[in-house]
DNA sequence: GAACCTCGTGGAATCGATTACATCCACCCT
DNA sequence: AGGGTGGATGTAATCGATTCCACGAGGTTC
C-alpha cells in the first residue's frame, strides 16, 4: 500500500508538503498542491489512519460499550450514536457487553488501548475498578441509559418517573389492584429505578408492592420467562405483569402462552421500552417509549463536547406511557364489545403505525398519557 | 499515559526488554521479568494499540460492513461474529450501510483506512469500485449472507431455495393460489434470489407470478407498506404476501392492519427471516428461519483463515421453513374449530418457545417443514 | 541598498511500539 | 588458557504520518 513517501516522490515534492497539501495547509503552491493531488491520484494513495493517530493523540473515534446489542433499545440507540458521530466527523466502535461485567471490562479496556478519544457506557454494573480508574484519569465519558452514581460524569437518559405514575394510574383506573413487576438488575440504575418509583405510584394508590410481586430479572428474556412462571404459580396470582424492559416482556409472553393463559383476559402485560413489533403482538403492547434516537444524539454532542474543551451537559428527557390494549381496553372507549372472550375486537380507535423514527402525532388517540399530572 | 520508555525507566532496564517481557520473549531473566513487570502494575500500564499497529502491521481488527443494523437479522449476525471473533483473538468495528451504497462506501474506506485485518460484506449493491478494488488489492475479505458475483471473493450465505419451495408447498396445500412477494433491490443476490426461486416454485405447481405480484422493495419496512398497498388496491388482490425479509413483512402487517383487514382470514403472510417476536404477533408469521448464529461463525473462521495464510472456505449453510398460523391452519390439524371470525383460537399444538440462541427441538409440531423432497 | 517580512519548501524530530544486530558475560570444552 | 556457545541485554532503525525549525527567494519599506 503507497505511502506518503511515495506520494512525495510521484509528485517531487517532501513528504511535509504533501502532507500539507492532504490537511489543507495554506502555504503551499498551487503548482506543487495540483502534483501531489496527481501523484494521490495515480498511486491510490489513503492515508495511514494509524499513523496518523499515532502522531497526533486523535483517533476520532468513539466507543460505545452497550449492555445488550440484540435487544432492540439498544441497537437504536448504537444506531442514533453512530449517526450523530459520523456528522461530526468521528467513528463508533461498539462494544456488546451482554450485560456481563466481565464482558464490559473487555472492551473498555480493549477501547482504551486503541486510545479512542472518548468513551460512551451503559454500564451494566456498578462500575469496575477499570471503569472508574479511567473517569477519573480523564477519559472523556458519558454515561448513556445507565448510570453510576457518585462518579462526575455526564448522564444523558430518559426520564420514566412520570411515564411509570401515568402507567399506574392507567392500570388503576382500568380496575387492576394487584401490581407485579419484573425488575431488571439492582446493579443497574434503570433496574433500581424503575421498580422503586412503580412501588411509590402504587402507594400513591393505598396500593402495596409486596416482595412476592418482585420478581428479580436480569434483562433478558430467559429472566422474564422465569419470573412470570413464578408469579403464576403463587396461590394467588398478580392481575397485572410489568416487565422492566422489552426483553423481559418477550419472556413474559411466552411464560403467559405456555400457560395457555390470553393478554389482557386472564393478565395484563405492560413494558418499559416501546419496540415497533409491540403494535402486531396479540395483543397490542402498552408500553413506555424512551425518546432513543434523541438520547444517542444528546450523548453523542456531549462526549464531543467534553473531548473538544467545550464544558459537556447531562441530559434526561422524558418517556412517555403508549396505551393499547394489553391492559384492558382503555376506559375512554366506551366497552360497548363485551370485556370477554375474543381478543380481537375491533380496536374503535384508527390503527397506529408502528413505532418509527418519526416522532408520532401528539394528537393521536392510541397514544396519550391518560392522566396529566398538575406539574406535568 | 505512560509509555513503554516510562515502564523501562521504572524497572531500570530498556524498552527492548519491557517489550520483550510484554510479548513473552522467552531470552529475560526472571529477574528482569518481575521488575517490569512490578514497574508496569505500579504504573498502570497498558500497551498502546495504534503504536503496535504501526510497527507491526497488523490491527487485530475486523471490519464489518452490514446492511442494516436495525434488522435484527443483522443484529444477530454481527453479535455471532464479535462472539466468534473475540473468541479467535480479534474485535470488531462495524458499519452499518442502512441498505445505502454511499454509507457502505464510507465505512469501507474507513475500516480500510483503519488498517483493518480482513473486511466480512454483506454488500448492499453490485459493488462499487472501491470495494472491488479492495478485494482485488489483497485486502481479506469475505461476503456474508449476500455476495457480488464474479468476485473471487468466499461467500457465506443460507441457501434458502429448498425452504421456499417447502413455503409454496405449504401455501398451495392450503389452497392459496394468487401468491405475491415483495422482493428486496435486485442488486442484491439475496433480493433477486428469492423472487426467481419464489416464481420457479410457483411454476412447478402450475402457478404464475405475474408482474403485478411483484413488488419492489428495498429490505425497509417502509417499502413493505407500500408495495402491500399496492397489492391490496389491485383489482384482485393476492391472497398470500411473502415478504422476502422481516423489515418488510412488519410494514406489509401495518399496510394490512391499516385497512382493518386480518391475517390469514383476509391475506396471508409469510417472511423470510425468522425473530422471535414472529411467535407473538397476531398471529404468528410463518417464516423461513436462517441460521443465523452459524452463519456469523463461519464468516469469521473463514475470514481468519485467510488472514493468517490458511486457505479460506465458502461455506452455505440451509434455511429451513417455520409454520405458524398466519397462511391459515396448517393441514395436518383438523379443522373442528370454524375457520371464521376469532383469531385467537387455541392452538392445537404446544406453544412454541420463541426463537432462541439454541436450536429448536427437531420435533417440535410446531417447527417442521411440511413436506420433503426427493433429495432432501 | 540594507533590513525585514512573507511565502514555499525541505530536513529532521517525534509519537510508542517491535526487532535486527551488536555486545557482554558466564560457562564449558579441549 | 583460549576459543566457542548461548543467554541476557541495550542501541538504534523502523513503521507512516505531523509539525517545528531553518533556509532561500522575492518583495516591501525606509
Amino acid at each position: 500500500m503507497a505511502s506518503i513517501k511515495d506520494v512525495a516522490a510521484g509528485a517531487g515534492v517532501s513528504v511535509a508538503t504533501v502532507s500539507r497539501v492532504l490537511n489543507g495547509h495554506p502555504s503551499v503552491s498551487a503548482d506543487a498542491r495540483t502534483r501531489v493531488l496527481a501523484a494521490v491520484e495515480t498511486l491510490g494513495y489513503r492515508p495511514n489512519a494509524v499513523a496518523r493517530s499515532l502522531r497526533t493523540d486523535q483517533t476520532h473515534t468513539l466507543g460505545l460499550v452497550i449492555s445488550d446489542v440484540l435487544n432492540p433499545y439498544f441497537t437504536e440507540l448504537a444506531r442514533s450514536v453512530e449517526e450523530e458521530a459520523r456528522a461530526l466527523g468521528y467513528s463508533v466502535i461498539i462494544g456488546n457487553a451482554d450485560e456481563r461485567p466481565d464482558l464490559q471490562d473487555h472492551h473498555v479496556r480493549n477501547l482504551l488501548d486503541r486510545r479512542i478519544d472518548g468513551l460512551l457506557v451503559s454500564p451494566t454494573d456498578g462500575g469496575s475498578p477499570l471503569m472508574l480508574d479511567a473517569a477519573r484519569g480523564g477519559t472523556p465519558m458519558v454515561f448513556v441509559d445507565r448510570w453510576i452514581p457518585g462518579v462526575d460524569v455526564p448522564v444523558v437518559r430518559a426520564d420514566g418517573r412520570e411515564a411509570i405514575r401515568d402507567l399506574v394510574a392507567h392500570l388503576h383506573g382500568l380496575g387492576h389492584r394487584r401490581l407485579a413487576i419484573i425488575a431488571g438488575p439492582a446493579a443497574t440504575t434503570t433496574g433500581q429505578e424503575r421498580v422503586a418509583v412503580f412501588g411509590e405510584a402504587l402507594r400513591a394508590y393505598g396500593l402495596d408492592l409486596p416482595d412476592v410481586y418482585i420478581g428479580q430479572g436480569d434483562f433478558q428474556a430467559d429472566s422474564g420467562r422465569r419470573v412470570t412462571e413464578g408469579f403464576l404459580s403463587l396461590p394467588e396470582p398478580p392481575e397485572v405483569v410489568f416487565a422492566a424492559d422489552n426483553l423481559m416482556a418477550l419472556g413474559a409472553l411466552d411464560a403467559i402462552r405456555a400457560r395457555g393463559l390470553r393478554v389482557p383476559d386472564d393478565i395484563a402485560l405492560a413494558a418499559f421500552d416501546d419496540i415497533r413489533w409491540f403494535v402486531h403482538t396479540d395483543p397490542p403492547i402498552t408500553a413506555i417509549a424512551q425518546p432513543t434516537g434523541a438520547l444517542g444524539r444528546a450523548a453523542v454532542r456531549a462526549l464531543v463536547d467534553r473531548i473538544e474543551g467545550r464544558p459537556p451537559e447531562s441530559v434526561t428527557l422524558p418517556a412517555r406511557l403508549v396505551v393499547r390494549r394489553s391492559c384492558g381496553e382503555p376506559a375512554s372507549h366506551e366497552p360497548t364489545a363485551p370485556p370477554g372472550p375474543s381478543a380481537s375486537a375491533q380496536p374503535s380507535a384508527p390503527p397506529e403505525p408502528s413505532a418509527s423514527q418519526a416522532p408520532p402525532p401528539a394528537q393521536s388517540p392510541a397514544v396519550r398519557s391518560p392522566v396529566r399530572r398538575s406539574q406535568s
